[in-house]
DNA sequence: GCCAACGTTGGC
DNA sequence: GCCAACGTTGGC
């Protein structure tokens, strides 16, 4: 029996938003396409909690909570020559993508802005702040606590002071 | 829309 | 196995 774990996963928030989990509750987290973002999404056990964050908006940042409901299972679009994940090197008998599911736990108190993770101290290893093309990452346990804080203890600072 | 950083592919 | 070319991610 080992710990539960933590993780970062990053969304488009024009693709698929907090927003829009938190309407269907549970989502297969399809579409990756990176070596090690697949690697991690196979290392993810059920009832490991994930931040959702929202990549390529304004602002960036960490939005909410997500829960793994289940593990890395292979994503039917990349089989799907309708689909923009299609890969035809993958085989079906050998599938090279996976995707996990996920289910909406929570928004977070306030939203985390990337620029104030930057600047937060004990997140300085953050793999988010130094591998930034990495769409789904773990996160440590202490990292995790610092981010709660934030959207916790920013409050008074989000409404001026 | 630009561009830096980085991952992937393919020629050799 | 190296490395150049190319593609993609993601912040701004």
């Amino acid at each position: 029996m080992s710990a539960m774990a933590y993780w970062l996963m990053k969304s488009e928030p024009d693709v698929f938003s907090l927003q829009d989990l938190r309407r269907r509750t549970i989502a297969g987290w399809d579409g990756v396409r990176n070596f090690q973002a697949r690697n991690n999404l196979r290392r993810m056990k059920r009832g490991d909690l994930a931040f959702f964050y929202h990549s390529s908006a304004n602002p960036t940042g960490i939005a909410g909570i997500m829960e793994i409901v289940r593990e890395a299972y292979p994503d039917p679009t990349q089989f799907d020559p309708t689909q923009d994940g299609f890969d035809p090197s993958s085989k079906p008998e050998s599938p090279r993508w996976d995707q996990v599911d996920v289910r909406f736990v929570r928004e977070l108190e306030r939203f985390v802005p990337l620029d104030e993770l930057r600047t937060r101290p004990g997140l300085e290893k953050m793999v988010l702040l130094n591998n930034t093309r990495l769409s789904v990452q773990p996160v440590e346990a202490p990292e995790w606590d610092i981010v709660l804080l934030c959207a916790r203890a920013g409050l008074a600072k989000a409404n001026g002071e």
